[in-house]
DNA sequence: GTCTATAGACCGATAGAC
DNA sequence: GTCTATCGGTCTATAGAC
């Protein structure tokens, strides 16, 4: 962590901005968001906003960006784990991003396809969905998963399971990170039965 | 099932109008639809519309209560069987709710509390999580289900699992309700690991 | 004639563009 | 700061099946 000598005149830098934005845009929704409610919202001018910004849609797709790239980390650093330990490591590191991008997350969940911007977004979610699958078919097919449910089916169950964060989790709560990842990998995989 | 003869003038009938209805809001949001947008999405008028429900909100408020009335259903539905077997059994109801009633359930799952009716409703599934929350702990008190994943954690997590259907299932799919709700069940009760 | 669903013209309020 | 489009909602009259 360098802290850089921060110069000029005070205020929003870019990445400060994109966070406040995306926090409006979760509070009130994208589209009900105005460019003039959002400037009044963080208390500058619209002029002041597009500096940092050409557009609207340049915001969401900044953010829909960090989280999509963030999840697709996960799929790199899960390539270099054996292949029957792969969905614990994915399902670990989704919620380790999940809780670390939780705004630019909840964005990204909430994206409907109104768009080309949500449009592509969407598509980049479908491809990460379907590499998980294929992790998850693998892991069936080494025998360390069941294989009496379908590895799509078992995937979109699974993160439903880890996306639903997006809706309770708060920093400020009792849960920590790790604690919470453990609890999603317990479920997961073992199940809430006692044995 | 009495199939009463059908008299007057032929269209929609209040039911047929609220599933179409909340068909709309979920393709387009409930904020952003306008009474005259949907009236014609439905191909009546506004007039028309106001026949059956005296305003916009009653609309929503009446299948937001239909997706409730649904959930609640199923606590009572488990306090039928024993303790031990109430947690699957709120698992399998809940699922086939979400699909019988895919609509509603999904316009509930969107709401945000952005109005009264919104928050009320949001209250009536807050006391429906804490009701099942205390169906998880009564059983991990008989020791029928693990004591390492808190209660409240656990049953937010369940559901969200359970919940995310509405962002994939449709009916014309593969995979049958009973198929799914047996699905959940094993990851849920049993986790997909191979023992 | 009765019953249900429907249409069109219109209202006051207001949010957003200019 | 003004102006206009659209908002949710109302009133009255009518169309069509039994």
């Amino acid at each position: 962590m360098t802290d850089a000598v921060k110069r000029g005149r005070p205020g929003y830098d870019r990445r400060g901005l994109l966070d406040a934005a995306v926090t409006v845009f979760n509070e009130s929704g994208y589209d009900a968001t105005s460019v003039a409610a959002l400037a009044a919202r963080l208390g500058l001018s619209k002029a002041a906003l597009y500096h940092h910004f050409s557009s609207k849609e340049e915001i969401l797709e900044t953010a829909l960006g960090d989280a999509l790239d963030g999840l697709e980390g996960v799929l790199r650093q899960a390539r270099a784990v054996a292949a029957g330990d792969r969905l614990a490591e994915v399902l670990q590191g989704a919620v380790r991003v999940l809780i670390e991008q939780l705004p630019a997350v909840t964005l990204l969940l909430r994206v409907r396809g109104n768009s080309d911007v949500e449009r592509r977004a969407l598509d980049r979610r479908r491809a990460f969905d379907q590499d998980v699958a294929a992790i998850v078919q693998a892991a069936q097919a080494e025998g360390a998963v069941r294989d009496d449910v379908d590895a799509s089916v078992a995937t979109r169950l699974l993160f439903g399971m880890v996306n639903s964060l997006v809706e309770w989790y708060r920093p400020t709560g009792p849960e920590g990170a790790e604690a919470l990842a453990r609890d999603v990998l317990t479920i997961a995989l073992d199940g809430l039965r006692t044995r």
